[in-house]
DNA sequence: ATCATTTTGTGATTCTTTTCACAATAAATC
DNA sequence: GATTTATTGTGAAAAGAATCACAAAATGAT
């Protein structure tokens, strides 16, 4: 269910970058192809939601975007706070690529005075008003780009504040209320379970080798 | 397989949270809370790569960490290269956690002349030179921070020069050799995710109000 | 109009991952 | 030293995800 959403996520992606260079239709073998998967998972995942094709002639892509946008909540803005205004925090902040994708960066908050700023086109503000803002605006999303031991407490008082969905790059495993959505990006984490599958991939090779030579 | 490797990694970070306060022993129990999994899963994953511990007695921190430390290659430094010296190319490279993990970043490769600088205390060099670069050292681990219409062509060129193991930040799904390993990391997506998902977790709540009220 | 071809949609199957159930055993208690 | 208790280790079962296999339908060819 979590990976067949986010591969509807993607496969809107790719229509998008195909309708971008001319494409009116596609089969489920071109999406599977860009996209690293089976033609049968592209079809299973749509039919799962309850989207349809045409035999022979595949799926028209402008009609596939709108049906996926309204799906997956693509035809509205949605509003973020980002809580942590360091290095990553910044980096995030200053991504065009999320205002792209229909998401407002709202507010970014810190507990460094030296890093509040009303100036930019974000603002940065003092942590303590966190609870007030998010209940003032009714948000649901949150970032969290704080370091690992403040992270939980920062967690806490989110979804204390009505908090629906955090996307959380510190490296521990959130509490959060069971109406409240965590997903987790280790990027440390990532970069060691890469190390350890490139190790494999050499050492297969050498066994590989090793058979060759016999 | 892979699942179990990326907990290990996590077991792991946790063991050397416990002993710095000083926790001498752990049960699977403890570890399991910690993580937001289950006991169990902890010993099968334990039990799958031949680590055990003692009945009744759990398990000893410091030994663990030892045999998973062998286990997961986390007694070597690992030397990585980023590819892209741009919004989060950067963030990576001032990032302390990753030299605190073990990873050594040894170079940013960009193919914009502003961004090229050896002064600081990582290089940013002209992209023209990866392939010696990687060769020359015979590394293994790349880190793709390009926009996504360079990722391919990047991606291609690190494995050509023999790189085995790729993190991608780009938007788009690598074509590499059977001898290389990705893990994307897509924020982008995550968050698309992440608000898919708090959505339904709001709706949840409307419902079982609705049924409370009847 | 018929036939061959292409592609979808999905039930059945296989593969993978997680959870369950419980025997084995080390430590603690009586 | 026997008995109770806590905890591990793992085969078996269940759940979840991906793949297979093939019928159904749309299109194009003859
Ligand atoms: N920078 C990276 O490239 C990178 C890579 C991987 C993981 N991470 C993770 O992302 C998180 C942030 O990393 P970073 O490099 O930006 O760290 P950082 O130290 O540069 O920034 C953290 C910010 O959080 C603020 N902060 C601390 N406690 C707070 C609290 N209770 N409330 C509000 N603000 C608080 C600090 O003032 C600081 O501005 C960390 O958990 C880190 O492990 C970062
Ligand atoms: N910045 C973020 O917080 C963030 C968040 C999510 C995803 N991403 C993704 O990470 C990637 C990088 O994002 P960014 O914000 O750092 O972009 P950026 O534009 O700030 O930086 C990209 C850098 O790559 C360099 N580059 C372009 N083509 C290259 C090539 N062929 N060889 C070498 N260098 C090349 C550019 O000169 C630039 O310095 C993108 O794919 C983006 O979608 C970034």
């Amino acid at each position: 269910m979590k990976l067949t959403v986010s591969r509807l996520y993607k496969y809107r992606d790719t229509l998008i970058r195909f309708r971008q260079i001319g494409m009116v239709r596609v089969f489920s073998d071109d999406l599977a192809e860009d996209m690293n998967t089976s033609a049968t998972q592209v079809r299973k995942d749509f039919s799962l939601f309850g989207i349809s094709g045409n035999k022979k002639g595949g799926y028209q892509i402008h009609r596939l975007i709108i049906q996926l946008d309204r799906l997956l909540g693509k035809d509205k803005t949605h509003f973020v706070i980002i809580v942590g205004a360091g290095n990553l925090g910044k980096a995030l902040m200053n991504y065009g690529g999320f205002e792209e994708e229909g998401f407002k960066v709202v507010a970014v908050f810190d507990n460094d005075p030296r890093k509040i700023s009303r100036k930019g086109k974000i603002p940065v503000l003092p942590v303590q008003g966190l609870e007030r803002f998010i209940k003032a605006r009714e948000l649901d999303l949150g970032i969290i780009a704080v370091p690992y031991f403040a992270a939980q407490e920062v967690a806490g008082r989110m979804t204390a504040a009505g908090i629906k969905g955090i996307l959380n790059f510190a490296p521990v495993s959130l509490k959060v209320p069971g109406d409240c959505f965590v997903s987790n990006i280790n990027v440390q984490l990532e970069l060691e379970t890469v190390s350890y599958f490139a190790k494999i991939m050499k050492e297969n090779k050498k066994h590989s080798q090793q058979k060759k030579a016999l």
